[in-house]
RNA sequence: UCCCCAGUAGCUCAGUUGGCAGAGCGAGUGGCUGUUAACCACUAAGUCCGCGGUUCGAGUCCGUGCUGGGGAGCCA
């Protein structure tokens, strides 16, 4: 007979005979004549309990279960006759698939991030884990639904890349040159003998690809693993994340703030409404006020303001920061926060900043002096997502080209897009796990991916 | 990469002025009970992060390295 998932079982509106479940036992409680016995599939975070008593043949076995082992069973779904669960089963028979030592790591008790992180390949199987890897999959799937329903194209960008620059920090070298004896020339590595004939690089942004499609399809989105090869450790960082990047044609700075706010609304509002259980879990035991910020960011409208007044505000509200501010300057993290968490209460969207401190392609504004970038800051977070108007003009685009320094002839089929029927276009980054950070209250970005990538850690 | 903090039982931690290594939880054994962070009793469990130094004596003080965490930079 087919197992049920314990999710379904525990959905039942009526009894059931002659099931089967099958799971690993969280915890069990011994009687005189018979156990009380948790077992958890993953399904949902709830728990089944199954009744066990010594007219099983195996009971004496049965008594001896350890947390972390797996069992099938088979039995009549009935009602609970203890308080605290309305389901429980009655077992006619069960199978021991494993048993797990009594050095099994997971305790019945609450352990730390910190330590579930070194066992990395066991915490999906705590409640907490287990709860943010299924919000991180419904995630995923309503990013999905939320393009489809916009009438975008999924594009699948390339994870290695030729592209020397794009703009965005370190880069991670793809080579099969053999580093005992590499391939010399004029005393310097020559990559014209490598895999590509070139330098190769993981790709530190989709966008360019992106650009390349919207230009043809219209409204795409890319999703997918980043890799930046940065050495920063803070708990807002991993060299390897997962990125959503939309494109659109025909599409200026202020409808691209918008799609963004929209996308925002419309992710946060499907984990309130699709993840109710496993959301409970983060706002009772990892921030009590998750679920009034969660229905403030759906509710409230983000405030839209140009770099120059952000500027304004900072200098004029009397704050020691520990970095000075003014017109040209990068926004540091201490003034997002205040911004965000302080002045606004509410995700912020600063947009037309400086153009030394943005990329080559932003798009320059008629002022000259700032090109038509946003950012979307959020409370704890910082900045979830960057974006940008992108620069469509063929000659403005090759002098912000030449004033970074950067080589028009490894961008010529980028430059030649603008060549042919060029448009206004704009698209933006959001980091996926700072999304996952932000909706369930996690606190470390190394707690929202499966197995974390960060300089010098690479373990499972 | 820079600044700060921490590292003691499986986990979370206490450890006085430098003077015999401790608790709670978990685990094991037994008991009790429609239990649910079960309960009661007993038992086992230690390279006090590594190396070097000071001292009659170091978990404790000093130096150094490693690991982890927080903050900053960079960014999503």
């Amino acid at each position: 007979m087919h197992r049920i998932k314990i999710h379904n079982l525990l959905k039942s509106e009526t009894p059931r005979a002659n099931i089967v479940a099958k799971g690993w036992v969280r915890t069990k409680r011994n009687s005189s004549n018979f156990s009380f016995i948790e077992i958890n599939d993953g399904s949902c975070l709830e728990n089944l309990q199954i009744i066990a008593d010594e007219s099983l043949q195996n009971y004496e076995d049965i008594k001896k279960l350890t947390t972390g082992s797996a069992v099938a069973v088979s039995g009549n779904l009935i009602e609970s006759q203890g308080k605290g669960q309305k389901w429980e089963v009655a077992v006619k028979a069960m199978e021991i698939i494993s048993l797990a030592p009594d050095s099994y790591p997971l305790q019945k008790k609450r352990h730390t991030d910190e330590y579930l992180r070194t066992i990395a390949h066991l915490r999906p199987r705590t409640n907490k884990y287990g709860a943010i890897f299924r919000i991180r999959s419904e995630l995923s799937f309503a990013i999905h639904r939320f393009f489809r329903e916009k009438g975008f194209r999924y594009i699948h960008s390339p994870i290695i890349t030729g592209s020397d620059c794009e703009g965005a920090g370190e880069l991670f070298k793809v080579t099969t040159i053999d580093f005992e004896n590499p391939p010399k020339k004029d005393g310097k590595i020559d990559y014209s003998r490598d895999f590509f004939g070139t330098e190769a690089n993981l790709t530190v942004s989709g966008q360019l690809s992106a650009e390349m499609f919207a230009l043809a399809l219209g409204d795409v989105y890319t999703f997918g693993p980043t890799f930046r090869a940065e050495n920063s450790n803070t708990r807002r960082h991993v060299s390897e994340f997962w990125m959503v990047e939309p494109e659109m044609a025909f599409c200026d700075l202020y409808e691209d703030v918008d799609i963004a706010e929209e996308m925002i609304k419309y992710l946060t509002t499907y984990v309130l409404e699709e993840c109710s259980d496993d959301l409970k879990l983060f706002t009772r035991f990892v921030d009590k006020n998750l679920q009034s910020t969660l229905e403030n960011i759906v509710q409230s409208e983000f405030k839209r303001i140009p770099y120059e007044e952000a500027v304004e505000i900072l200098i004029k509200s009397g704050k020691n920061f520990n970095f000075d501010i003014s017109f040209g300057k990068d926004l540091q993290t201490e003034h997002e926060r205040y911004l965000t968490e302080e002045f606004f209460k509410k995700p912020v969207v600063v947009y037309n900043y400086p153009k030394n401190i943005k990329p080559f392609y932003m798009r320059l504004n008629d002022d000259n002096k700032t090109v038509a970038a946003m950012d979307v800051l959020v409370p704890r977070i910082g900045e979830l997502i960057g974006g940008s108007q992108r620069e469509e003009r063929l000659s403005e685009l090759e002098s912000r080209l030449n004033e970074t320094g950067l080589s028009k002839d490894n961008y010529w089929w980028y430059l030649d897009s603008r060549r042919f029927g060029t448009v206004p276009h704009s698209g933006f980054g959001l980091g996926f796990e700072r999304l996952i950070m932000l909706v369930t209250g996690t606190n470390n970005i190394r707690d929202v991916i499966p197995f974390p990538r960060t300089p010098n850690s690479i373990e499972f």
